[in-house]
DNA sequence: TCCATATTTCAAGAATTCTTGTAATATCGA
DNA sequence: TCGATATTACAAGAATTCTTGAAATATGGA
């Protein structure tokens, strides 16, 4: 990921809206949600929501299909993937005091094999 | 970390400078660097230097120390670390697409002990 | 085809962020 | 104290992002 990428999805996640509209679609799974109960469920207006879902969406944050007159946003997960990777090794390269315990399913490879 | 502080530090990366900035500083270590030094490096005049060096510390990213008439600039770990795990806990809720092969270090213990 | 639903596009204004130049503050050394 | 250096503060304009309402597009069902 160049920092360009990496920026736009930074800013992506930036703002209010933005971050509980992942985060919701996160808890969404696979299928992800239409655009309209997103914006019920955050209580905020179409239009709005049109606008924060394509920012997203250009930061390669959510995919998107439309199943009859319902467009659906799903996370993307590998751009996710790749700006933590970003973070963690090419912006902090790796710095221990920033980058230990993270990746949580590795502990139990730890207590469970000493 | 709550969304609010999470937002800032987000919006503090989501800069051309301010993660240039971020990343010099990650490499210069403990001690940072004089505000001008880091301008000189990244080709960036000493007011907008300014400018975004106090976004950074604003969001927690940075820390300061004056030496003489110089202000050191230095890295923040605490704050970096609690954003990399709100990004993979609060956000992402550990999702494995996204949290795994973080947190480098563990990979040698994989490896080694098979 | 016609109407209702789901969503986006567009346009205009508000708010925020970024840049630049100038002035102020702090420190050091003579 | 004076002059030079390092840095920040302030102010004004430029650029970008965010919000809102109105209109356009796409789809499904009667």
């Amino acid at each position: 990921m160049d920092d360009d990428l990496a920026i736009s999805a930074l800013a992506a996640l930036a703002q209010k809206d933005r971050l509980a509209t992942f985060r919701l679609l996160v808890s969404a799974g696979e299928q992800g949600l239409p655009s309209g109960q997103i914006a019920e469920r955050l209580n905020i207006q179409p239009t709005r929501m049109s606008f924060h879902l394509s920012a997203l969406e250009r930061a390669g944050l959510l995919r998107t299909h439309r199943d009859g007159r319902r467009i659906f946003y799903a996370v993307s997960y590998a751009v996710m993937k790749d700006l933590l990777e970003f973070l963690t090794k090419d912006c902090c390269s790796g710095h221990p005091e920033i980058c230990c315990d993270l990746g949580p399913q590795h502990t139990e490879t730890m207590a469970t094999r000493l």
